[in-house]
DNA sequence: CTGATCGTTTAGAATGAACTAAACGTAGTG
DNA sequence: CACTACGTTTAGTTCATTCTAAACGATCAG
């Protein structure tokens, strides 16, 4: 336990808790995360328990969502009944992934919100006396429309990067390792 | 409370209160944009609470956040105890604002926590047994740690462009406006 | 068939964030 | 100087999520 590489695992784990939590997923999925990350064989479930500090279920559950985001891959090994993790290390791919699973399903519910409110803003049912304020709505309803239409496709945009044309759009813009 | 624009409003601030819960905001700071946002004059405090349906002090309290965030303005009239808000409408300069107030700040942490790591995985106190899995070690930390960098740039250049070269940079990628 | 060793599921506890309601302080008004 | 009309703060509650612990089911060995 006073060992250095325990220690410098152990600090890992718990900076990839804070981010996984930061990022809007459970505590858990950051430290299974890192424990996998950092194991140079495939990892079993009893020994995730012993270095992620997560009890059973939990791990359970929550391994079964990294492999669902594409983050760890499960490994069965013939005569052994237990299973065995991986974690991806492509972490493009990883964020990809995460962006198609949640960003745009949420974004496609939004823009179909304000689709709705902007429908109702050009209903014919408005009173004359009401037409300036339905002309305002439209105009904002239709900019914030036309606003997350850009933002999705920039998203979509980034999507198609592979690793390659990545690394090339970031030097296009700069500051490659000013620091350290 | 049957017009057709009080329902278009309600919508709209309902699905404000969606995006804005997604995005790790509470709800009522979602509504509160949205009922500001669709208000043709600066609108008071009072007139949020019953347009929004969040109580006075949440109100006080929320919107006090949107304007840290540089979402909406306070606007004070002389002769007049009221506050009134309006909307900030350059939505990119809002999306900046917002990684620049959270995303930098938590980026630098996980840096920070991966580069101790790192350093521990490579504190000359390691024993010659546990050699190689130093260097395993050393080797998964440094690949994180460059991803985090080039993560961290990639943000630092969103945030370098400005509303016209937004423009630009989507359309060298592509799909714009396919739809509707 | 029995026992042991897995992973999964579930019911309940704990945690933490956000909301409500009410008290508070303050600044204008008559 | 009261009185009223604000915005702010706070204490307590609610609510949702996550974690734990334990029961469960299934698979393999002897």
């Amino acid at each position: 336990m006073e060992n250095t590489l325990t220690h410098a695992r152990e600090n890992f784990i718990q900076g990839m808790s804070r981010i996984s939590l930061f990022w809007g997923f459970p505590r858990a999925m950051g430290a299974l995360f890192g424990a996998i990350y950092l194991s140079p064989e495939p990892i079993s479930l009893d020994v995730l328990v012993e270095q992620s500090g997560v009890t059973k279920g939990a791990v359970s559950t929550n391994v079964r969502q990294l492999e669902r985001l594409g983050m760890v891959y499960k490994h069965i090994r013939i005569g052994d009944r237990k299973n065995y993790y991986t974690a991806e290390t492509d972490f493009w791919k990883i964020i990809k992934g995460i962006l198609r699973e949640r960003e745009k399903q949420e974004f496609d519910t939004a823009l179909k919100t304000v689709g709705l409110s902007l429908e109702m803003a050009q209903s014919s049912e408005i009173s004359p006396e009401e037409a300036e304020l339905a002309a305002f709505y439209q105009q904002r309803l239709g900019n914030i429309q036309r606003f997350f239409h850009k933002l999705d496709n920039l998203v979509a945009a980034v999507l198609t990067l592979d690793e390659f044309r990545l690394s090339a759009v970031q030097r296009l813009f700069g500051s490659e390792d000013t620091n350290s």
